[in-house]
DNA sequence: AGCGTAAGCGTACGCCGTACGCTAAGATGG
DNA sequence: CCATCTTAGCGTACGGCGTACGCTTACGCT
């Protein structure tokens, strides 16, 4: 016994994406992620670029999560099913939101624009609308996911957290600013999905309707 | 002579922004800023409260320089001059676009979230309307600078690399990312400033409808 | 058995953020 | 004018980081 399984890119890219689910990017390092291979700094480069290169399969792995809706017919359906699914991919790996664009296109990131743009396309939006379609979608799955994680992540009580936000803000001054926070807070009606797709829809209907006009 | 204004957070808020314009955030540490003021990288601790509060100033200063549109009437140009401003600021300190949602709200954020609730408040929205308006705005100023940023940021001859982007790409599994990103190449009609006027025209057209709509 | 190849790792270097405590200069009160 | 207090600046040091370099060990061949 004792011969332990042997390093691969696979399992450390793992390893590390584990690391980064609970504690975060900062809790990955060459040295922390070796370590939870039983292994050592060092070792890794046999299979790794480096911890830049690393980072970059992190982000790639995690978006092969993502439902990219193939079957889909309806392209807005389609859409939607994508979009919804990137969305909780990142959610559910937070430290995604900070990098997933600051690196150069993976696999699936180019499977994920693909996946988007045809559905644009075989809908029947022209090239020059379904490339901003495309960039609607993403800053919108993006933005709402930096939001939610940034407001739920180094924050265990959101609700604490906003009523002392609101504490230390002026009211008198930033009237509106305490109306957006309180509705964050307001827990019923507004709930991540509906949110979420409201402005997704608001999205689509406008694209939808220059689709029509041409 | 040979006695050197003394430090202050202003100052040293001041030198770190220079040095991320040029170098980026990881240009920027306690040493080297505080070389950048002929100073030691613990006098530094006398003014700021450390690395992170550092960065946190830094962005707030940032978005200092963001025009409000305070005199505006017309609530929809109001909206189209912050958020442009804003997309200017951010481009012109790229830097931000990495952190600027991932630190508590300062002041400045504060005062940008305000004008622009404000504008669509008075122009007639409801809050709820307003409140994914904001985030619409923000999503689409953020996530054009972030595109703006990454591809001409780390490229300096961005039409090369776009061809060999395009080289290495399988066009026959994914032949409408190279449609669009042939667009991204195409420089005359589709310039940075139609590309961003136009999702956040379609946003805006949303936003109206739904206005009078109630 | 001998050997080539490659996986794993020990060491070390130059960075980083920052805790701690010293120095020296200026402010304050007599 | 001196004594005292305050505070800006900094020297040193510690633990952690990414990684260059080269050694060792294990394994698959012939």
């Amino acid at each position: 016994m004792s011969t332990r399984t042997p390093l691969s890119e696979e399992r450390i890219v793992a390893a590390a994406v584990d690391l980064a689910d609970d504690g975060g990017l900062e809790a990955v390092s060459m040295r922390s992620v070796a370590a939870e291979l039983d292994a050592r700094a060092m070792s890794l480069y046999r299979h790794v670029d480096g911890k830049e290169a690393l980072v970059a399969a992190m982000i790639d792995a995690v978006l092969g999560e993502i439902d990219l809706a193939e079957a889909e017919a309806d392209w807005r359906t389609a859409v939607g099913r994508i979009a919804r699914s990137a969305y909780e991919v990142i959610v559910r790996h937070p430290w995604m939101a900070q990098v997933w664009l600051a690196v150069r296109p993976g696999i699936h990131r180019i499977q994920l624009m693909e996946a988007l743009l045809g559905a644009f396309r075989r809908g029947g939006c022209s090239r020059r609308l379904s490339h901003h379609a495309l960039h609607a979608v993403q800053n919108h799955v993006l933005g709402h996911a930096i939001t939610k994680v940034t407001f739920d992540g180094a924050i265990e009580d959101l609700e604490e957290e906003g009523r002392r936000f609101l504490e230390g803000l002026d009211e008198e001054a930033h009237p509106y600013v305490a109306e957006h926070v309180v509705e964050h807070l307001e827990p019923s009606d507004g709930d991540d999905r509906s949110d979420f797709d409201f402005g997704l829809d608001l999205l689509l209907d406008g694209v939808e309707r220059l689709r029509r006009s041409g």
